[in-house]
DNA sequence: GTTTTATGGTGATTTAGATCATCATTCTCT
DNA sequence: AGAGAATGATGATCTAAATCACCATAAAAC
């Protein structure tokens, strides 16, 4: 499976190292020295791609589908640090700063992905500073996210952050105000801290204020003033 | 400013970048342009080195001193999302992945820093491999302190999250069992989201479980296998 | 096709910790 | 040195949201 993964749907240059996003900055020949070093993997819905405390060997880029990053703590409870979509990868920071995953990942929807060997990857980042660059910004974002998320957390009660919640699925992974999520209430409860009676009681609150609409797991934003403004004061 | 400060005391080659840390990755040629775009700074306690929505045009790297990195929401309510001492930068996330800075910065002892020419540095990454990695580590380390926070504060309830910052001190900051904080009670609970009264309150109680010993800013941890259990239970 | 297991939903109860109020003590600034 | 401000400390009260206890569907598994 380290090599011959050729020409699938996500190239057409023999290789599995995909032609966009941040592969852009590599050269024909770093692409092809990256592909020895990469696995195509799919994962199905509730599978696990890397478990929390496992020695971290590989970077994990998303192809197709939807991933949530976790952390479980005691008990049973867990919270979500991030979803990871198309063109994101999963287990950036473990893999630069940790011998071991930091974090759980599994797979929210069915899920192609590439598992990148990391001495492979460090090998071209040391050599190609461009692609340093690239891998800087997405890292940069990342702790940008998750420091809003911590402000959130702290500084936000319940109803401004599953504003957050309804406008983070409203604008950065369905780009629309109309969709249908394929997370449970217990997992949008995870993203934002919180339990799923607590998630429930505050998006039906937000149903009778004809905020939102809501059937099953399919939600339409009927007021985006309100959500941002919720969302804002906290 | 932008030039000349020659042979301070972080240096011995009439550079104000320093011989030390992550700066031992740039070739001497490096450094020399490196300066040009660099302004030594310093700052007395309470001084803001930068603040939220301003254009980042510099990253700060902090020589000496300690500084709070944090965010304000709504009212007068804080959050500090981390603690940057010697050797670390301010505003990495913010340089790179933004055109503002998404936090503010203020130094809580006397601080000397370095204010870095984005551009500057960003030429330098492109071509320095070796450096873009450590700024990489630098970074991942940075993303999975965040997390690890985001999941205390989501997870752990104030024992856990004072054992927490006990900890963080006497491992991370001060090297010791032993140690006098130069925060402030309303500066120590916003590190760990809650209130003066609420920190104060949990402090006292591990006071008086013979867990530390409490002398208005001097810290001693009497049993720091309590601390260590308090800490990971949550 | 019927049992079993996850999920969605609701009400009642509890609780951790915020908030409010107040006072003591220690800095800071002329 | 003394006024004013910032900090530290404690008690009383309040409240958002967790927890607990169900039940109803829906989805998997046998």
């Amino acid at each position: 499976m380290k090599k011959g993964i050729l020409n699938n749907e996500y190239n057409n240059s023999g290789s599995p190292v995909p032609d966009e996003g941040i592969f852009n900055y590599l050269s024909a020949e770093e692409k092809a020295r990256l592909s020895e070093g990469v696995t195509l993997m799919t994962f199905k819905r509730q599978d696990i791609l890397f478990k929390q405390n496992m020695p971290s060997d590989h970077l994990v880029y998303i192809l197709k589908g939807l991933v949530k990053v976790y952390s479980g703590g005691r008990g049973d409870r867990v919270v979500c640090i991030m979803l990871a979509g198309p063109g994101a990868f999963a287990a950036l920071a473990s893999a630069y700063s940790s011998n071991i995953y930091r974090n759980s990942a599994a797979a929210i929807e069915d899920t192609v992905a590439l598992m990148i060997r990391k001495e492979t990857m460090r090998d071209i980042l040391k050599q190609n500073g461009l692609f340093s660059m690239a891998i800087i910004n997405l890292m940069g974002k990342e702790i940008l996210d998750v420091s809003d998320k911590l402000v959130a957390f702290s500084m936000k009660q319940l109803p401004g952050r599953v504003a957050d919640l309804i406008r983070y699925f409203s604008e950065e992974i369905f780009n629309s105000s109309e969709f249908t999520v394929s997370l449970t209430r217990q997992e949008m409860a995870e993203l934002i801290g919180t339990t799923k009676e607590s998630l429930i009681r505050t998006m039906n609150e937000f149903k009778n204020d004809k905020i939102i609409d809501l059937d099953g797991k399919n939600i339409r934003i009927l007021s985006p003033e309100l959500i941002k403004v919720l969302s804002e004061i906290g």
